[in-house]
DNA sequence: GTAATCTGCAACCTAAAGGTTGCATATCAT
DNA sequence: ATGATATGCAACCTTTAGGTTGCAGATTAC
């Protein structure tokens, strides 16, 4: 259930669908790994929270964390990354032919 | 509360952070606006469950409802959708730097 | 070695999410 | 008018999310 298998949109969206979530992904992708301590320091919660947000990330697929001494390192993860952007192009293309067509039905009553 | 606030990307994906709701999204985008019975009966849950799944995508701007009859019809909202689609591409483009430079770390590093 | 740091694990708590059922109300068809 | 449709409202239930605290185990710094 780690960050190899293909994850369904929804749980990826999901997993972007919570301010604290979306701040760790964003400060992720400002800089290299961090360390859970270091991320913790930006965040108005606690450590365990950030660690299990970390976890949601992780198991949607868009960070993955590696040991480096007694510290855990997190960074954002490039090929889930790559999939879930596809992903949100996919659905952002399909909304414009959804409102091209819409546009056209309001066009077409005139 | 309704559809007409800015509303934050977190409360967006959120909102399309679930299966069923996703797939009214899908349907809503394939066809025109449709009634709460119709939509129902493409979902596996009863029609109160629908119900909730479109006020909580109206309550982040992705669709809206109107009356007709004595049925409520449900459409994609195109404005929120625009403004949503551009925040995914926001983030999809911010990602996309976010690789490259990940690239060029580890090109650094050899 | 000892103290300070960084994490993991587990128990626990509260609020919200997702879902259901039952009943009332409005509208349409005949 | 009457029965069938389509919704809305409200109460209720169960699971999950998000968060906290406390404590034990490693690692690093001195």
């Amino acid at each position: 259930m780690s960050a190899r298998s293909r994850k369904s949109p929804a749980e990826v969206f999901a997993a972007l669908g919570d301010e604290t979530r979306l701040l760790l992904v964003a400060r992720l992708s400002g800089s290299g790994p961090m360390s859970i301590a270091r991320l913790t320091a930006g965040a108005s919660v606690t450590r365990q929270a950030v660690t299990k947000h970390l976890h949601v990330l992780a198991k949607a697929g868009l960070v993955r964390g590696m040991r480096q001494g007694r510290e855990q390192l997190w960074e954002l993860d490039p090929r889930q990354l790559q999939e879930a952007r596809r992903n949100l192009e996919l659905i952002s293309r399909h909304w414009d032919s959804a409102l091209d067509r819409l546009r056209a039905a309001v066009e077409g009553q005139d």
